[in-house]
DNA sequence: TCATATATATGATGATCATCATTTGTCTAG
DNA sequence: CTAGACAAATGATGATCATCATATATATGA
């Protein structure tokens, strides 16, 4: 009995998994639970014994990615971190290797947009996800003593995260990059 | 029949108009053809007398966006334009009135995390715009001899977009006009 | 006034979707 | 070794979708 609930928890989880991945890449919107279920090599109909409804995927799938997102900021910005911790995050934030993790990394590039579009419940976990990144970049930049720390937190937010969806909209991928080496330098200029 | 063609060619507007604007607000992926008609005031076949498919109308609507968009950038950086012109852009881009016009401004904010999933004649049109937006600004900077004018450029642009799809994500209109008013702050010391 | 052209409407088709009822197969407890 | 539990599979339902074939209605030209 505890080895079946474990092998369902285990399930459950790959399709979460799968999940976060696919709509990292394809958007809340642009995912079916019969393509998930696939994914996750099952078929569509157990998906009910896992998950309410597709909302109620959608809302701890954004969950989910989140906790990815925190690991990272978390390995950047841990206790005592300073202005290297800072330039530390930015240079990896706006780095060619997040650019092409577009299914594995910070999901605000692919799905900041659509935020507004989500059912109610995944909007909610979208939005404590939006603020737990800035408030750690304010955290970082009150310890520093600049006395703007909340709207400068907020500016580099947006920088960061808008660099990185134009750079990941472009299809030429010279000009992408140029987007996130302009964005790095003048984020890091900020900062020092 | 110059009136009949010429009823035609209006309603293929009105079409286009709605199209821009549900598209701006739902996604490009969110609007359903029989939907769209309806907003116009007609009914769902007589669609494919005025489109060719439904990717041939996102096309030629992220081009209607566009046509406003660049309105809206002749209106601030006109022939000679300078610091001052930016700042304007800058004022009028994150103004409160901008973040509320979501079915009538700026389409990069609410599409830009979508637009790798378009079709690739909306893509192309898309990108575009990006380019050109982008393009305008760096052309004002190069003018006041800003050496850096083409990174510049592409921060300035980065920050602008990444703020307004920051604030309208935010569900509480307090954080999302602080997010406005920080990036407005920010790029407005950085351009003079 | 009547015939023709054509803009739009009606209605149908097949695909895909979320959801759920029911069945199958496998593991565990006795 | 058998009975029961339960995870996952099969298959069905009704909604919605893009697309298209056909019908209607309206305005122009004769």
């Amino acid at each position: 009995m505890a080895d079946k609930s474990a092998h369902k928890a285990r399930t459950r989880a790959r399709i979460l998994d799968e999940a976060a991945s696919a709509i990292r890449t394809g958007g809340a919107q642009g995912i079916s639970v019969a393509d998930l279920m696939k994914r996750a090599g099952l078929t569509h109909g157990g998906f009910y014994a896992h998950f309410g409804s597709r909302d109620d995927l959608v809302a701890h799938a954004i969950d989910r990615m989140f906790v990815d997102s925190a690991a990272m900021l978390d390995r950047h910005l841990g206790v005592d971190a300073g202005a290297e911790g800072l330039a530390g995050l930015i240079d990896y934030y706006l780095s060619e290797r997040a650019y092409r993790a577009v299914d594995k990394g910070c999901p605000l590039p692919g799905l900041l947009g659509e935020a507004a579009r989500m059912p109610p419940a995944a909007r909610e976990r979208f939005e404590a996800g939006v603020r737990a990144f800035r408030d750690r970049i304010e955290q970082v930049l009150a310890k520093l003593g600049r006395a703007d720390s909340a709207a400068l937190a907020s500016s580099i937010q947006a920088e960061l995260v808008g660099a990185m969806t134009l750079a990941r909209s472009i299809s030429d991928e010279t000009t992408a990059l140029a987007y996130l080496a302009a964005s790095r330098e003048r984020l890091k200029e900020r900062v020092t």
